[in-house]
DNA sequence: ATCACTTGTGGGAGCGCTCCCACACTACCT
DNA sequence: AGGTAGTGTGGGAGCGCTCCCACAAGTGAT
């Protein structure tokens, strides 16, 4: 029995030492089997690997975070209260994207919150403490200052939708100018000549470009843009409402309505409901998106799908090149580090 | 210079050791410091803060858990799909109820979804390999394998809900029965005489106990049970409004309905209005959970509350005084817990 | 003065890995 | 025969902590 009597650990865990022992090799040829090296005969790995299953080794994520400076997980940061998190079907599809990219890694996903300052206090601390190899930012205002926290602490990151035409971080966007253009193009084919605009929070960018887009349509349209005609949400139902009664208010003559999220469309369509609107007969109605929603709807809400769920993917494939650029030794910088993905329109009974 | 050219370590952090230097005293006063040792006097202390301060010291964490052999991080373990996760208010419920908690330790929260086979197996990996230093376990169902993989890993876990009777893990959970009599009582007592009910899945114990109260509660009343009055719904929407809609198929003559969860209830609701029936004035409806939904009904929802952010708080206090108690010369094991909260029926327009 | 504590402190040993140097061994050219 | 690669392998050193033993210095009873 060994001199110090094992400091009371539970259940004893087998080491590599003892794979090595077992197996008949040493340490470091046990650690480039389980690590997948190449330079390891046949006979010498079966040997490895058969060693480890008897004894149900499983590797110390802390030594191995110690020893090689890396902790394969990555976060998910989301600059919200978890309320919001929640209401947001944007925020779930991202998940199930870069939750179904990263089961086929070794990569540990955490999801952390940071919508309170109390709560970003404990983040920044959490990210200097390099607890994670890389980090996902979803949904990010143009004065947040996370990613210059990001790139002041060196540690990878990619950011969902971008802050400015030339974002400094490699993001994944999706094409929100085109997406809003054929949503108004639709609406003027469809032969509305009245056309309304509810936008997110304008210090989102996608959602300026939005608006952009709105504009844009109807200009190339030779349409006039009223700007009573633009109203601003805050990406939420109840915005929505609000921005809705105001318009109906200001200018009840419109007869369509383009909405910069589906969320916002559902509050939308509750106070046309209540001004005795009809869907689409009085006032056509698109959103943004595409989500769960916009599908459940009542009446089904035309949109413009964004590939959500594709984001989530390609988020998590440009971190982990990030991180391995990241690393000593990488092979070289990435190139195309900014990635949109087009958007389509999908149409329902709602238009 | 190093003779090691320090392998390309990004950042370059200061060490215990650095820190033990330049405040002038040796690297066990500094732990002894950073962890809140009382065994250290005043004016040491104070030099150690200042050292940390100036060097903007922070801890490497795997090195401390490879040292500690602990992870300062604990998982709440969601044995559904995302989609389930998202689609019910009461997981973000307890998540707020358990972040807010937390947010006043060290502990940080991971989220780990085990809702297929393939996330079941990397969750067993990731708890063999003791990544976290306990777990949460929210929404078992009673042959879950997953309590058992956790009391043979030795792992400190807390469950939400429980399996039976005389759950053997530390548990936290409501007075469902309470809850489904306080429900039923109220109808009775606003003359409704023909109560059906439409329970959650019945392998969830809490599912169980609802039914049970809804028999005791009639039984009591003096009322027959109707066995034909009882449908199995699975807490889902679509689940409720099926269970509805037999409802009305086979007891056309119902005025009440008690269902197991509100969001199965938003499902009978639109069965109901379907149907042509009136809330409250034809068929009275009333809840349980009493979430967000609830009060945003039309109309809204009478439902019985359970304090769902009170019972995430009180499974984080559970779980870390579990976890106090497995580390080696804990003071003495916990005796109360098994934790069950008191309900409590919040009336509204729809009974 | 001696002994027995108590309080504060320094630093060795060790946690379980990865990294990398050294070395044996084999091939295949000159 | 002597080079010159390449291929596998073993194991020392070190990652940055915590734990704990040793010990100095102070305090009070005998």
């Amino acid at each position: 029995m060994a001199a110090h009597p094992a400091r009371g650990r539970s259940g004893g865990r087998p080491t590599l030492e003892e794979v090595a022992a077992r197996a008949g090799v040493g340490r470091g040829t046990v650690s480039r089997v389980i690590n997948g090296s190449p330079r390891v005969s046949e006979a010498t790995r079966t040997a490895v690997e058969a060693a480890v299953a008897e004894l149900g080794y499983v590797p110390n994520t802390a030594a191995r975070a110690l020893a090689a400076n890396r902790t394969d997980a990555i976060a998910l940061v989301v600059p919200e209260p978890e309320t919001r998190f929640f209401a947001e079907p944007y925020f779930s599809d991202v998940l199930r994207g870069v939750g179904a990219e990263l089961s086929e890694t070794e990569m540990q996903l955490l999801l952390i919150f940071a919508g309170s300052d109390q709560r970003r206090q404990r983040l920044a601390q959490y990210l200097a403490a390099h607890r994670v190899d890389g980090v996902l930012l979803v949904s990010v205002h143009a004065d947040d200052p996370l990613p210059d926290l990001l790139s002041q602490l060196e540690i990878p990151a990619v950011i969902s939708g971008r802050r400015s035409a030339d974002e400094p971080l490699p993001s994944v966007d999706s094409d929100n100018f085109a997406g809003a253009c054929s949503a108004v193009e639709h609406l003027l084919s469809r032969g509305r000549t009245s056309i309304a605009t509810i936008t997110g929070r304008l210090d989102v960018y996608g959602a300026q470009r939005r608006l952009d887009g709105y504009r844009a349509a109807l200009r190339d349209a030779g349409r006039p843009v009223d700007e009573r005609m633009i109203v601003p949400g805050d990406f939420t139902e109840e915005g929505g409402r609000r921005a809705m009664r105001e318009l109906l208010e200001t200018r009840p003559g419109l007869d369509a309505v383009f909405a910069g999220s589906d969320v916002m469309a559902a509050g939308a369509r509750q106070a046309l409901r209540e001004a005795g609107r009809r869907i689409p007969d009085d006032v056509a109605l698109v959103g943004f998106d595409d989500s769960a929603i916009a599908r459940h709807m009542d009446p089904p809400l035309t949109s413009v799908r964004q590939p959500i769920e594709e984001m989530g993917r390609a988020m998590i494939d440009l971190l982990l090149a990030e991180i391995a650029d990241s690393r000593p030794f990488a092979a070289r910088r990435l190139e195309r580090r900014q990635l949109v993905l087009p958007t389509r329109l999908v149409e329902r009974a709602s238009s």
